[in-house]
DNA sequence: ACCATTCCCGCAAACGTTTGCGTAAATATT
DNA sequence: AATATTTACGCAAACGTTTGCGGGAATGGT
């Protein structure tokens, strides 16, 4: 019962291991009667080809990594599918890494990476992955893998990367509740020291300078854990006089949503809430949350294709690029006097 | 700018090929000193092993694949995340198939598995995939592919399997609900079609018996998407006096949850609310939901351990097993008055 | 009938690593 | 001091596939 290999065929076709290998690829040296004998019996007998052996014969790998940093309710999922989707009609496997958000473990993933000769990495990176702290990632250069790194990108490095335009996404979000009345908007915001985070904090403070107001600070709260959240939205919610929450992500509007129930505010009545989402929870959720799209899916739809298209094509300019944002409106929004702030 | 291999390092050390391999996976045969020689230089050309050529030679792939029906934002991330957690500590890597609920997706993955040889196989399989339709995964077994089961399981046949005991669980959650004195129980179930869902209303059933209370199959519903929950649950819970809901999943419970508020009803006041949970959502939701503990990342960790020893002791003997369940009790059950009802 | 071309196919090397076997030198045993 | 054992390394084959090159046979052209 072992595994049935090119010589196999070539001795029950009485042909060499060349000619099963050239009319099994479709080669023109080939006639058409034993490209097709080759082809039958190779069908009948269950003949599969040993990718381990083409592979490391062909001098690729056929791998490509993902390393995302945590796989959690949001976004990551839709993104994986998304990244599935579209490999899935091309010759490339697809190999997962989760860091945890630990930089030791990306620099792991890293050399996994390497010593499987990937041939293009897609990476979100840690928290404490930055420009000083990315020797890893340049490493994968010296390897001569390609590389695009997408979501939590690191800025101003010679790397292309694949994001939504994060500024123009959290200003048209805000933006949003603005036009409907709202003055005193809480940003909830991720991680200060993720490139992410920080334009999406200034789209915040860019809407309310177009409408020719002044930004409070105190009004933009970085809440890095769920413990977190639930240790301060109390406390604003209750001391300030807020009529309205503009949420960076999925997660932190889940945690937002179940700490408004606790204090007995409902969306929109007493808070209007948007948020940047994937819109799989937005739009499930009750009521429907209003919401600029950043669709895991279509990122990772993206991505991979970018990628691929680096792959096949080594020499080519590789710039950063904005994936397109829409809003999706529904039913968080209340529109108020703003008199009466 | 080649990658360097094993013939350089013997050239620039003037030994022999064999000699290098042997020195840099401490073969006894080789000097202390000569092993710490290659091993520096090696270092410090930052020599890589081509694990393609490794793995070819060796005649085994060091991948183990995953195969679910879907990454949604339940059970499924912290499953990725169990598995990815215990296969950090062992030579192997992974591939992730998702299949999208697709049985020719599901195919698919299982013919990719062949062509790259990997050496186990963890599968939750498709709706459509059964006794009768499971064909691709019995080819693994030909292919010398070790494969286990686990989550959405195919019963009795010859691949073991790792589960909970869906049927106990059940009976758990809904006792919890009888033993606080609720008696008109709604129970939320998913696809009838999957062994899992057949178990886990067994299971339901079976909590009413040992009560000496006969369940009533109105009380049982199937609802296989979303969609339908939003259509069937409003008209359930306005027509009946449900005072309780036992849900099968996260995902129908955070259906359940969005339904009730879109009603107007509060939990635990108006309804009561058990779950079989990953413990994610429920934990975060407000009110924190009582559940009893399906945790994906546990059974990812013991899915992959489980496969491995299969792996790495072929011979042993294999059977289906279960993971214990536990309660966990929150806020979300009220006790009532039987006879109020 | 002779040469040129085209058509099909085989030979053999190569990819980087591991490993069974052989052996010279070093050490131990008697 | 002769023999037996151990130590430390090299030789060469092998894994399954692809591919450059070479060549015999068939076909075409004159």
């Amino acid at each position: 019962m072992r595994r049935i290999t090119i010589k196999d065929l070539a001795n029950m076709l009485n042909l060499s291991t060349s000619t099963i290998s050239r009319a099994l690829s479709d080669h023109p040296d080939i006639s058409e009667a034993t490209k097709s004998r080759v082809k039958e019996t190779a069908e009948h007998l269950n003949y599969r080809p040993n990718l381990q052996a083409r592979f490391f014969r062909k001098k690729h790998s056929g791998l490509i990594a993902l390393i995302l940093p945590e796989i959690n309710m949001f976004y990551n999922p839709s993104l994986i599918e998304g990244v599935n989707a579209a490999i899935a009609d091309t010759p490339y496997s697809l190999v997962i890494f989760e860091t945890n958000n630990n930089i030791k473990q990306e620099r792991e993933a890293i050399q996994q990476c390497i010593r499987w000769a990937v041939e293009g990495v897609m990476i979100s990176v840690t928290i404490g992955t930055n420009k000083y702290t990315m020797a890893h990632i340049e490493e994968l250069a010296r390897a001569n893998i390609e590389c695009l790194m997408y979501d939590r990108v690191i800025t101003n490095t010679s790397f292309p990367s694949l994001t939504i335009d994060n500024q123009l996404a959290a200003k048209k979000g805000v933006k949003i509740l603005l036009e409907n009345g709202h003055r005193n908007i809480l940003g909830i915001f991720a991680n200060p020291s993720l490139a992410i985070t920080v334009e999406r904090i200034k789209g915040y403070e860019q809407a309310f300078e177009e409408f020719g107001l002044v930004p409070n600070p105190d009004h933009v709260v970085n809440a890095m854990q769920v413990d977190l959240m639930n240790n301060i939205l109390p406390v604003l919610l209750s001391s300030n006089t807020f009529t309205s929450i503009f949420s960076m992500t999925d997660e932190l509007l889940f945690s937002t949503t179940n700490n408004l129930r606790k204090l007995n505010l409902s969306i929109p009545e007493d808070v209007s809430v948007v948020a940047i989402s994937d819109g799989i929870f937005t739009n499930q959720f009750y009521p429907r949350i209003t919401y600029i799209e950043d669709s895991g899916k279509r990122m990772g739809q993206a991505v991979l294709r970018q990628l691929i298209e680096y792959i096949q094509n080594p020499s080519m300019e590789k710039k950063s690029r904005h994936l397109p944002t829409e809003i999706v409106y529904a039913d968080s929004v209340k529109r108020i006097n703003i008199a009466n702030q």
